[in-house]
DNA sequence: CGTAGTTTTGAGGCTTATCAACAGCCGTGG
DNA sequence: CCACGGCTGTTGATAAGCCTCAAAACTACG
């Protein structure tokens, strides 16, 4: 089996050209530690990443302490869609990470000369902004228990979505790589809120921990209905569900 | 004076392509009374719209009458991202509205066609991925004058770049055309919350209203400490200044 | 001038934040 | 081996901020 190529290189799979296949010699393996930032506030987004294993957050800090994590991201996903010429946020490997890191320039090259797949990376950063809408959603809509059942569905959605081997059925077994802080700068709440709405579930034997990263939904619908998009006629193949 | 031609009409300009040429002999200009939908939940996304005139509300609903309001859209902006065949929201017209509808596959096949009008678009993009990563940080971390403050700043900033005329200075004049039900539904708060805000903010005399949809800052410097993004050295050219 | 709709203001209650203590887990070092 | 400190997570008590309910003020419009 070769190495690893990321989902850059599957989606241009289908959309060969001189400069795709530039852009594809131009990514190098990195590797970062727990801690470790893939992107610095205020870096220049010379680069972007195609994430292999692992999770990373992608937050917004304010300069009074507070901070915002705009999204937890894992493998099959990118990281650093940027319109200017330095990155707003910080990314942050919460665990080991593996990553591809092509340079903006040549996917900017691959992206303006290779219209199918230009396509493609569209589809991808439209549906980056339907899950940012569905978290404005969740924030300014939903009650601290809410939150952290929607919290789960999006977790179990993604791992299912960006398995590192590609999309899978979902399981009702959910990882959580991150610490409490970071569920609660997800969520917009404390740690304490986030603990004590996990300890309710787990009350109501909706959900049971293993250990505080690793949970088990015994109650699906339960979850569902609390953070679900029983908003809709749940058919958009989105997040959250 | 030619008829107006809308802000996807000025960003082909740079980039003919006889599917551009199509994609803007396409293009109907449609007019919506104060309430109308410019697009329904669950509608196709056959069309999308480039706005000329007045401001639309992008908003999801919750089948329990909460409802969160995405973003409001004004001159030169541009409805209906989606990477499904249905729209998860609902866009309607606070104000008279005029706008010009495209059909999706014309769109697209000019994107597939014309990389340099794809690559404008591609921008487009990620400035609406980015604004509602401000939105997320706003509603996530900031209390409630500060959530007012920081929309006064958000509605500033796109009257300035949103202009029918093209960007323009920021003035401190604001027009709010939305309700104060809109603004509670954008920020996550309730109406009495959001009127309480605007009245804390007259009686410290940092904003004045002549009638309760038009506002002057008095203090620009005050609305940017409590909403601004003080958060970072300021010079990303983003929402929010 | 009266009515309907929106906005403002007031009183009280609920959810979540804050502050504080404690429990569990681990690595280090005695 | 256990003792220790540091870190993360849980639980409890209290307080603050926002929501809910209610009513009054203002606006628009017949």
């Amino acid at each position: 089996m070769t190495t690893k190529l990321g989902h850059l290189a599957e989606m241009a799979d289908g959309h060969r050209s001189p400069e795709v296949e530039f852009l594809l010699t131009q990514g190098h393996e990195r590797h970062f530690k727990i801690g470790e930032h893939l992107i610095t506030e205020g870096e220049t987004t010379d680069y972007f990443y195609d994430i292999l294993d692992g999770t990373v957050a992608l937050a917004r800090n304010g300069r009074d302490g507070r901070r915002q994590i705009l999204s937890f991201m894992s493998a099959r996903q990118f990281l650093g869609a940027a319109s200017t010429p330095n990155y707003p946020n910080l990314a942050t490997a919460l665990t080991q990470v593996t990553a591809i890191s092509y340079p903006r320039s040549a996917l900017e090259k691959a992206l303006a000369t290779t219209p199918g797949f230009a396509s493609e990376f569209r589809v991808v950063l439209t549906r980056i902004l339907e899950s940012a809408h569905d978290h404005v959603y969740t924030i300014g809509q939903r009650s601290a228990v809410e939150r952290v059942a929607s919290f789960l569905l999006y977790l179990r959605a993604n791992q299912a979505r960006f398995s590192p081997d590609g999309p899978r059925e979902k399981s009702n077994h959910v990882e959580l790589p991150m610490t409490r802080l970071d569920i609660a700068d997800f969520l917009g709440l404390t740690i304490e809120t986030v603990s004590r709405a996990f300890s309710s579930l787990k009350k109501s034997e909706v959900i049971s921990f293993k250990d505080s990263h690793s949970c088990d939904i015994l109650n699906i619908d339960r979850v569902r209905n609390l953070g679900g998009r029983d908003d809709f006629t749940d058919n958009r193949g989105s997040s959250y569900d």
